[in-house]
DNA sequence: ATATCTGCAAATGGTTTGCGGAGGA
DNA sequence: TCCTCCGCAAACCATTTGCAGATAT
């Protein structure tokens, strides 16, 4: 573990991405859109920081199951749902409130949750119904 | 996809082991486990197993980070608690009651979600205050 | 100055899959 | 019988890592 970290041109590329998405991109895009900054940075530069910069508590890595991890500029404890049908994750408000505080679950001190929930997202309700009024038309 | 299920020794073997353990093991473990019983058989049907079992419903797939992926004998929807320290998953009551009914957020159809709350264990907890008694002596 | 960081490319390791034979229904 | 399932081993693929040179501080 480094002492110091530095700011390099390719961890502040990384982090603005990730802060200006609402989406919840895999190491792969964010690859992608750094290339458009700095068209030499590599892959593998791209999982560094995005470790480093969830052991900084700047991102974090979110566990919604799929081939490859997906990463959230926002740190915050949130609630997210991921539509079964098109995988796309959305933020949602979420019924739990930690407060920043660590809080006792049955003897284990919880300080952190993800919660995910699934099924099918507006969008894909949306084309569903579409689908429907054509066969019906 | 196959149109008639086959009830085989290795799927019995697998999901009995599932249904027998408080723990949420990973594919290695169940097939450690299961070569006690069925010493021929092969990591590739325990996977193709799992998923199959988890089709229909009867397991279930964890999102708790972790190189691997950990399977769940219970089904139904419920949370988690995941050890931050020593990587146990513990069941938990949780907040929530899903009833079996899909229920609408924010316009998405949710019909199930995962919850887990990340933290340090009685365990691990308990663990910390064995050391400091030991320290003070 | 110097220790961290990067690009590159090879290694890793959990999971998947093609194949030919076995065995449930 | 026959079609699904198995064991085996190779393939896959997201992620990690060793190395030598680059760079932030």
């Amino acid at each position: 573990m480094p002492k110091v970290r530095r700011m390099t041109r390719q961890r502040r590329v990384i982090l603005e991405i990730l802060r200006n998405t609402k989406d919840h991109p895999t190491a792969e895009w964010v690859y992608e859109q750094a290339k458009a900054h700095l068209p030499e940075i590599s892959l593998g530069t791209v999982y560094r920081n995005l470790h480093l910069l969830e052991a900084e508590g700047e991102i974090r890595e979110l566990d919604c199951g799929g081939a490859s991890g997906r990463y959230d500029g926002n740190s915050l404890d949130h609630a997210h749902f991921k539509c079964l049908e098109c995988d796309r994750i959305y933020d949602t408000a979420g019924p739990l409130e930690l407060n920043g505080q660590p809080f006792d679950l049955e003897g284990h001190m919880v300080s952190s949750y993800q919660l995910v929930f699934y099924g099918v997202c507006r969008h894909c309700l949306n084309k569903r119904s579409e689908k429907q009024d054509n066969s019906q038309r």
